[in-house]
DNA sequence: TAAGATTGTGGGTAGTTGTGGGTAATTTCC
DNA sequence: GGAAATTACCCACAACTACCCACAATCTTA
């Protein structure tokens, strides 16, 4: 029952305890190949929740965000927020890792934590912010969620 | 007689257990080529039924939701609802995939479980919903039908 | 038709997983 | 440098899941 290496899939209701530990989902644990050596990179996701990558995965994305050029304005902002909020965590022997305060504030995180999994990160939500972030998007997006659908087949 | 590796068709009526596990009809596991490994990814269906996909068509899907950029918003909304409800399941010595409690709930399961080959994947109704289902069709799409005589020869 | 194999259904058990909290090590700050 | 706070590591337990076995009904084959 192994999918791919570093792939994420399915939603998980778990709790944030008082210590600000949320488990990873025993299913992400096992996909994780070893050369992340049990670590992810946590920071803030671009919807009001947390991402939290494979840290091979993150090596990746560091390594292309070497080539943005700090001569465009642009690129420097981009750089700056991916890179300041992020930081690695490797999880405990029971399968959790430590959330940053900071990060816990960002996703208005409070007893309820959702994992989901998409597919190369993991985000992590509050579920009522989630719910209202489905609900906006549902509306607006329909023509453009359209095009995206005819691009792949399900 | 063997039809094509992982494809499926015909209709049976199974049953739900107390675990939530149902049977995957003998002659669709016959269907499944061995680098599935047992394994079926269960998604919502885009009707309120449960889609089963061979793990190797899945693979496909999850190979296409690797290469949206998530700084696109509406590609992470697709994303998360394309990923946030798959899990993967391998089917136990008996032939049973386990369903998730909310699957289970989404599709409105109770005992009676009917399972159809819808070609490249596989549909978990509720016998009651699509009924339904079938009544509101009957009607609506005659015209739809008949753009869809153009592109497929019966 | 009888024997054997396969298929669908039910339930028990051992191992895994999620959650809480305790203690020792480390860091921070006065 | 020492106290306070924070962090990392460990243990314990309840709930759940995966795996196993059993059996009846159906289908296959000799």
């Amino acid at each position: 029952m192994t999918l791919t290496n570093n792939t994420f899939i399915g939603e998980y209701a778990y709790s944030l305890d008082s210590k600000g530990r949320v488990n990873v989902p025993a299913k992400f644990r096992q996909s994780l190949s070893d050369d992340n050596e049990n670590t992810f990179v946590i920071t803030r996701g671009m919807d009001t929740c947390i991402w939290v990558y494979p840290m091979v995965q993150w090596l990746d994305i560091e390594s292309n965000l070497r080539n943005l050029s700090s001569l465009s304005k642009i690129n420097r902002t981009f750089v700056r927020n991916t890179a300041r909020y992020a930081s690695p965590s490797t999880y405990d022997k029971q399968g959790r890792i430590t959330l940053t305060p900071s990060l816990i504030e960002y996703a208005g995180l409070e007893k309820e934590a959702l994992i989901i999994g998409m597919v190369n990160k993991i985000e992590i939500w509050n579920p009522d912010r989630l719910n209202e972030t489905d609900e906006q998007s549902m509306e607006i997006d329909a023509a453009a969620y359209d095009d995206l659908a005819d691009k792949i087949i399900l």
